[in-house]
DNA sequence: GTCTATACGGCGATAGAC
DNA sequence: GTCTATCGCCGTATAGAC
């Protein structure tokens, strides 16, 4: 017998490719650029096909963003979060890909009410695991200032990248390098490479 | 002789609606919502009219773009920006309105070619004003951290409350307060209130 | 110069055919 | 499980009223 797939079972190569299809569609033209059409097209199926796995857009975009959340968790584990977290959280919020997809989920959430509550799961998802690596490694740190805790680091070390990547997509720059050598000095002082 | 108007005056009281209700549809719905009938609607035209003053689309949003950019740049010299410069450009990025404004204008750029080196030029225009300023003054400052540039402090005084608001969009919030908390002891100590 | 009316193809969504 | 037909809204183009 042939194994199952199907809606259920969310495993078909079908809906693999709509996945796929649909994310290379976001990070190349943008969420106005995803419609059942142009997915289909590119994922080699019908448009009405794709319309029945996900019924109204939302599904497939919360589809889309799940997906990407449990990889950038697992992403992290595999990136030596417990021995060098600064480190890994510093390479992780480097992405440009990423960084891409969750300016397009960020637009998506401000006017569709339904992925508001998706984007702020997975980002509350990943910031309290780095957060929570972090935390377990602050005894190591020799930091003088009683401000600098975990979170406030986190957050700086996450923000930072993303807004230099995105201001890089529209061509501007000032300033972009020196934050980063500014940041780098840091992990450098706190958490020497290995 | 009645005042003199018309599309190459870019003053009518016609165009300052359109302008008005374009800027709030962006906020209230996001960029998907600006369509001519939607924006004739609240400037209470007719769509044939607003498409007589932009004929595409890009044209509207890059009127409001650049007029945004232009009342930040007054709303920064109006702001004391000579005097403490670091709260005025605080206090600017902690707008919520314009962290709104600028997703919008970032993920239009992402995928309306067009608009990308408009935002371009506005952000580079306004951080170039405030480093300008900063720079200035920067000999009243004692810092220790030699990586500590203007350029770089203008980036993370920007890209922080901007980052903020953005999430708390989507009901993130874990680091923000500490992440505040961080930038304003350290305002505290180099540019204290007067 | 300012403004209105209308037509066209593409879109998301829905119902239902096969 | 797969795909088609249809509906109302969209951007855009155009013709013309005042």
């Amino acid at each position: 017998m042939a194994p199952r797939h199907g809606v259920g079972s969310r495993s078909s190569a079908t809906l693999a490719a709509i996945l796929r299809a649909t994310e290379r569609l976001l990070l190349d033209e943008g969420y106005a650029a995803v419609t059942y059409r142009g997915v289909a097209t590119r994922a080699g199926v019908t448009p009405g096909l794709v319309q029945y796995y996900f019924p109204g857009l939302d599904e497939l975009f919360i589809a889309v963003l799940r997906r990407g959340t449990d990889r950038a968790i697992q992403a992290l584990d595999r990136a030596g979060g417990a021995e060098q977290p600064l480190r890994a959280l510093w390479s992780y919020a480097n992405d440009k890909a990423g960084s891409a997809l969750l300016l397009e989920f960020m637009a998506l959430a401000n006017h569709r009410k339904a992925i508001a509550p998706v984007v702020g799961e997975g980002g509350e998802r990943v910031r309290k695991a780095l957060l929570d690596t972090v935390t377990r490694t602050w005894h190591r740190y020799r930091l003088d200032d009683p401000e600098l805790t975990p979170a406030a680091l986190v957050f700086v070390l996450s923000a930072v990248p993303r807004m230099i990547h995105l201001e890089q997509a529209f061509g501007a720059h000032t300033g972009h390098a020196e934050a980063v050598a500014l940041v780098e000095r840091f992990l450098d002082r706190v958490e020497p490479r290995s």
